[in-house]
DNA sequence: CGCCCAGTTGAAGAATTTCAAACGATGTGG
DNA sequence: CCACATCGTTTGAAATTCTTCAACTGGGCG
């Protein structure tokens, strides 16, 4: 989708010193209320990581807890693994979005991360941050409010999973996404999903099989039109109404 | 189910000073990790209040948000509804709990809270909580613990509805609370339901029908004994095996 | 060119929901 | 004290939705 790197190796880490200003998101990321002094504290300890190949996990669950990590392009999933190893997807991660908040609670890492896409983020080793919170009440109070955040997402895909129809998922997901980047700035009616049908199954609870129905049917009744990956809402008030309920983000 | 209270009007607010230190639950609480010297200072933010009667509400989705509340008696359910006036319920709450920490995003809260039992709560305002912050790490650090557990408890409920056949949402959802409840120091294989067949089978994205035919079924197999909202759990191994995955708690 | 993977489509099967009825505990009024 | 209404729960049978199994398609890549 975007660059694809030669030597997958030595994308791994980088080790420019981060920028927050001049990063396009900025305004809706970690630093955003920071003031100016601040903020080079805060920098001194972003690990500024070079693009990583779709597929390449961020961290696996059980790892030890060390970091959270912000989405600067591309996107993440995080899922997590049963005793009988079935995989459930937790969520996706669009730039600009925080990874890894829930295992703060935790030594070890709850979920795993995998890149959706070719991806790159910022480390944000998480005891550092802690030491910075109590000197920046401003950092705290964003840290909790994207906590709260992380919160409202998961109860939100619950009110999908808890008594929603398939369709009424897919669009939901469909409406949920087309806000996230309409946020960034992109189309809101246009884009690429960065996610496989099998992906978006395990997020709604479906097969990929009734996925796939899902937005045929959809197709069908004139909402959107897919192709592969790429869709396009053709008509989004129909949609949200479908989706039928709370917009989020 | 406990005492019940004549005059529920002037349950609704109390007055006394809170002493956390003397309370049943202060190991698992908010302050666990608070120092004596700021305990107080906290205790001053807090507002003790008295027993509420079952159903009464604690807030609802779109009142002004300003405090979280902790559980000291009884049990909660925090739940949303959508457009369509469907509910989802998101969470019960036990004592030693937080409720309401998803709305901190937010200026209006953002679920509805109900009293399942008689019930007793510790008010926390959370402007206040948040200024005493910078001046407390300890308190700061298990405010974003809590948070954190918080998004744990809503994703492993997500992998309950994402994948789960219903005698395994329902045992899960036994064990979870047998889990909860022995942390607290009650009973792990007897104990009463605080909630009704209808919150568990919204919980579980299940039909009430569903979750009684699923009791039925459990109580077949010998896994459990039911009367009502009395349940014996008679083989927690198994019950944990059929619930197939991670514990929680 | 042909393999492979992701996605789509079809038909049969399984699980849950829906509709309907009955039960037991609780509470009210005669 | 009993008859009756009510609420939460249980049970049964039919309808629906989703899953499963299987076959097929089309684009990308060796």
């Amino acid at each position: 989708m975007s660059a694809v790197s030669r030597n997958p190796v030595d994308l791994l880490r980088g080790d420019k010193r981060v920028e927050c200003q001049n990063c396009a998101l900025f305004r809706i990321c970690l630093p955003k209320h920071v003031s100016a002094a601040d903020l080079s504290s805060l920098e001194a300890i972003i690990i500024k990581r070079k693009a990583t190949p779709r597929g390449q996990p961020l961290f696996k669950a059980g790892d030890k807890f060390s970091s959270i990590y912000a989405v600067r392009s591309g996107g993440i999933k995080t899922y997590r693994t049963d005793a009988e190893g079935n995989e459930q997807v937790c969520g996706f991660h669009l730039p600009g979005e925080l990874v890894g908040l829930e295992s703060i609670i935790s030594d070890t890492s709850i979920n795993s991360a995998k890149m959706l896409d070719t991806t790159s983020v910022c480390e944000i080793p998480f005891p550092e941050l802690e030491a910075l919170l109590p000197r920046m009440p401003q950092l705290q109070k964003e840290l909790t409010r994207l906590l709260s955040r992380e919160i409202v997402t998961s109860q939100w895909q619950l009110s999908l999973l808890g008594s929603k129809k398939a369709d009424a998922r897919v669009a939901a997901l469909l409406c949920n996404i087309s806000d996230r980047l309409e946020q960034r700035g992109y189309s809101a009616t246009r884009f690429s999903l960065p996610m496989s049908r099998s992906d978006i199954g395990n997020f709604l609870g479906l097969t990929i099989e009734t996925v796939s129905r899902s937005f045929t049917r959809l197709q069908r009744k004139g909402l959107l039109s897919v192709k592969g990956r790429m869709v396009t809402l053709l008509d989004l008030d129909n949609l949200r109404r479908l989706a039928g309920h709370t917009t989020l983000h």
